[in-house]
DNA sequence: TATATTTGTGTCGTGCACGATATTATCTTA
DNA sequence: TAAGATAATATCGTGCACGACACAAATATA
């Protein structure tokens, strides 16, 4: 393959079709979550505090590459809804410590049915485990070489 | 692999990696499109344009994944900064004809070292021909599946 | 040919994303 | 220990994305 065709095939051929894809999922997360009074980000939150709980806004932002300009007004919407608390660390001032309350603890079982609802979406019978395995690899490399900042 | 631990690597382990891939991508085009004053959705626009002029709303929305609802604002703003035209097509009053300007036809030279660098940022000489021909392939097939509204 | 339906585009409201920048707390270091 | 640097969070403005809905033009149907 020659330079331009393979620029062409990262460009136009990859980079759309991954914008298009992460969109036509979270599409695909809608439905389910609007049951919970959940946006997709507002999901992935909580994922990570039912992991475990009582992060920091910049420990959520690492994980999910978002800057705290996003999370903040995230974070806010989902303690007007109830389902967390904003406290600063009494250790250091600038931290500000965020944790579930019941009603977001208890949310993780009503959310126990999603990832099987979504297999199901996508054809999780169809799909062979090597392709997928494959995929997320693919996936991870890419997310590592530019995850990190512009080096 | 039991069927939980499948659900969570296509839930968690697929989606998620789907959707922080895709905005560190775009991140990525960001200052080459700053040069240009536009945006990732605004460069694919123009994409479909250079590739054949005068389409309807609907038939950009087609090939991207977008409404109308997304897209009328984006094309007003292009058109705002002289990129192209929207008018009304004779025939049939409903459809609005998007064309570019002789400045929009201009910008594709200016664009079109992007590619190459996009290749270059993402590290081409490192990934291989297959696993992207792989990736591409899987990619393909979920926005087939998920492409044409939930069945 | 009226009436109903479909089609194409648009408006409105909400919630991300993110660059630029501000603010306060902590840490460094001269 | 005072001054500067750094870190953590937040505010603001802009531009997507998208669901719900409005509306006029075109088409189908009774």
């Amino acid at each position: 393959m020659n330079e331009d065709a393979s620029a062409l095939l990262l460009d136009n051929q990859l980079c759309f079709p991954l914008y298009a894809a992460s969109r036509l999922v979270t599409k695909l997360y809608a439905p389910l979550l609007a049951d919970l009074d959940l946006t997709y980000p507002q999901y992935l939150v909580l994922l990570l505090l039912w992991e475990r709980d009582g992060r920091t806004v910049t420990e959520i932002g690492d994980r999910l590459y978002l800057e705290t300009n996003t999370l903040t007004p995230l974070l806010k919407r989902l303690q007007r809804k109830g389902m967390l608390r904003r406290e600063r660390s009494a250790e250091d001032e600038r931290k500000v410590i965020v944790r579930l309350t019941a009603a977001g603890r208890d949310l993780r079982e009503r959310a126990h049915c999603i990832p099987a609802s979504i297999v199901e979406a996508v054809g999780g019978e169809a799909a062979d485990t090597e392709q997928l395995e494959a995929f997320r690899r693919t996936l991870g490399l890419l997310i590592d070489r530019l995850g990190r900042g512009p080096a």
